[in-house]
DNA sequence: TATGTGTATTATATTATCTAGTACACCTAT
DNA sequence: ATAGGTGTACTAGATAATATAATACACATA
């Protein structure tokens, strides 16, 4: 359900916040569905629980789960909202790269004709399913 | 000449590396021409030089810089040799992005949208100069 | 010779991350 | 009521990355 790579220079618990995201806005996990609890996922990925812990803290913070003393932890954002907040995010991050490109004088071309291939490989991807 | 952002979480040395290659991507140091000294620069910065130092092995490593004992340190690379290479790493870069957005779902249309429009802004803030 | 270079070394401080162990309050099924 | 599973809080320690501090040495040049 969840990968982490440790040798990545990304900390744990954000891998998890980010492995946890794209399970609900990829459908897996929907709004009001459990997640695993602290200690099962700890076990699971052989990882300390204050790591998982600290994770599911800030997924709480940023409103897409809560949590219930006794009961367990839930999924608290909607597939659309969370898209949709993700999506303005990407888009962010999209208008500063450009930024740079714009900087290093890469062509308008050169940059939509890489989007365009990316696109349209993964929709090719996409047909094997 | 360089700017520090201390709240960033990325590292100052680091943040000397990406200062310097803009410098001369944007054509203001150029080839063999000299860095400041690793205790000149610590000096204006009010940084430790060990930090400086750091910086300037790091560029030397890339093949960036190259330094001569007793001499000092010098730009190693031409405009258009570094350009060529932070070009490439910004495609890549991009499609990496990209690949998200397609995950995301976001309409190419309103990817190039955003593209197109940092593009127009970086033109018109230019035309002032 | 004096000064300014790059470079190397050792030590310390700070912070973020992760682990370890323990404890408590709460919920629920038995 | 009890047992077991929840979230949560707390203290402590280990480790790595980052940054500072203080010296020291070799080299180049005016």
């Amino acid at each position: 359900m969840i990968l982490i790579d440790y040798k990545s220079r990304k900390p744990i618990y954000e891998q998890i916040i980010d492995n946890i995201k794209s399970l609900i806005v990829s459908g897996v996990l929907k709004r009001d569905e459990q997640l695993p609890s602290v200690r099962q996922m700890a076990q699971e990925l052989a990882i300390n629980p204050n790591t998982i812990q600290k994770a599911y803290t800030e997924l709480e913070r940023e409103g897409i789960t809560y949590s219930l003393k006794g009961r367990g932890s839930f999924v608290g954002s909607s597939l659309q909202e969370l898209r949709t907040v993700q999506q303005k995010a990407l888009l962010e991050q999209l208008a500063e790269l450009s930024a740079d490109l714009y900087r290093l004088q890469v062509p308008q071309q050169d940059a939509w004709t890489v989007v365009q291939q990316v696109y349209e490989q993964q929709k090719e991807d996409e047909a094997y399913d």
